[in-house]
DNA sequence: ACCTGAACACCGTTCAAGT
DNA sequence: ACCTGAACACCGTTCAAGT
């Protein structure tokens, strides 16, 4: 259609000016963002900088490398904004290790639910990033300064895995808007699946009237959720952390 | 090479006698177990089962529905090992929810490690799958059987999330063997890395004398991890149903 | 040093034929 | 009803060439 209109050749020169590795992910940030991470192939992510698609491969090696810029960007934005916070409440020498690693986590979260590509994309590094690690080790570092001892920040880490970073651990997350509600849920809230799936009916038709629409599965406050297993672990740790011992009771199997 | 040599017409007949959407699931598991996901594609699936590309197409709609056979082949899998145990063991009528939730999710997750591209395919679809549906139906029906109410139950299951079918929620898996260790983990643990990840290191130095290599990061116990994290969260959901209370402490923001 | 166009080796999938 | 070969529209990426 318009591929032969666009031909005009000037005003690309000044967009292409200073093409970076930097410009590049946070390009691929906007573009993902904008059309879902399936829009974003090496093509279409050169045409959104104004260049051919085989001039991005000066700045990065491979597509790859576009990846894991975009995550730079993503976890440096949670680093801003915790930095921010720390900066407005004056560093907060009263608060104790648990608001401050709660605080952290939820902020990681609120930032990912901007990306919703993030958490796929991150998953999908073989690598961890020096970003990501940054964060781990903030993380740590807040648990030390509050006592706990290196084996059980070693365990509490392993035990919040991905939810550190504001992974909702949730199976079924639609991709994105038009995504098709997974199950019926229309039909379970019906009770027509009660045969099917009797306890999940259960908790959908007595849980449904609780709260409002608009989350995942339709009637379920996932912040709410969120919040819920977070300070699960928390608190849990925490019990750990005050009565000295390491490892939850240990179970028969 | 061989390309040309196996043009002997005669004994591929017996080998598609039968080609079925369940023979195309298993042998999709099958393939991708011994070579990986990314291994799986139509072309090569079809070459396993002595046939072309294209006839795959007669039994499935398009690649998402093969995928879609692959988790139910995983989590049926998952139900086999369980009813299995549950003969065993006669029952069980003195098990509280609590050891019969953690033995099914355990197993779950012997499941999953024999089939480490399942977490991803299972968290790739967008549609949950009977098979897992009633999965959770069956998490569900031990809570309640228990006798923890609706609401509680409702909340645990979002907390478990996808740690309920054995996922391990590290952020760093290696995928496959051959991957590189993620950071230079050898670095980090000769201290060299102190600079950047000053608890990281500590932790690494520490706790690396604690347990044997062969695990995600070099130096920890994967399986003991998986435990604790699961532990905390169960041992937290018990304690919020014999106090009656609903959700763990409430924090200041 | 940076950018480009054509081309290559792969995908998933459509289509018109074959039996 | 089931299977096939050629082809299409896409990928990421290589290469030789332009400035």
């Amino acid at each position: 259609m318009a591929t032969r209109g666009r031909r005009t050749p000037r005003p690309r020169a000044t967009y292409r000016a200073g093409l970076t590795r930097d410009r590049v992910s946070q390009a691929a940030v906007d573009l993902a963002d904008e059309r879902g991470i399936e829009a974003l192939t090496m093509r279409n992510l050169a045409q959104e900088l104004g260049v051919e698609a085989m001039s991005l491969y000066h700045h990065v090696a491979d597509k790859n490398e576009v990846l894991d810029g975009m995550v730079d960007v993503v976890v440096s934005e949670i680093h801003a904004r915790v930095a921010e916070f720390d900066g407005a409440s004056a560093g907060g020498a009263d608060s104790t290790w648990k608001r401050a690693v709660r605080h952290r986590i939820l902020t990681a979260r609120d930032v990912l639910l901007g990306h919703p590509w993030a958490p796929g994309v991150i998953a999908s590094r073989t690598t961890m990033s020096p970003t990501v690690m940054r964060h781990y080790d903030s993380l740590i570092g807040l648990l030390r300064a509050g006592g706990v001892s290196v084996s059980l920040v070693h365990h509490a880490m392993h035990a919040l895995g991905s939810r550190a970073l504001g992974f909702t651990q949730e199976l079924y997350a639609p991709k994105n808007e038009q995504d098709d509600p997974g199950m019926d849920v229309a039909a379970i809230m019906r009770g027509e699946l009660a045969s099917n799936y009797p306890y999940i009916t259960e908790i959908a038709v007595i849980e449904s009237g609780n709260h409002d629409k608009d989350s995942t599965l339709g009637w379920c406050d996932d912040q709410f959720e969120f919040e819920f297993g977070l300070d699960l672990l928390l608190d849990g740790l925490e019990k750990l952390h005050n009565t000295g011992q390491l490892k939850p009771d240990v179970q028969a199997t």
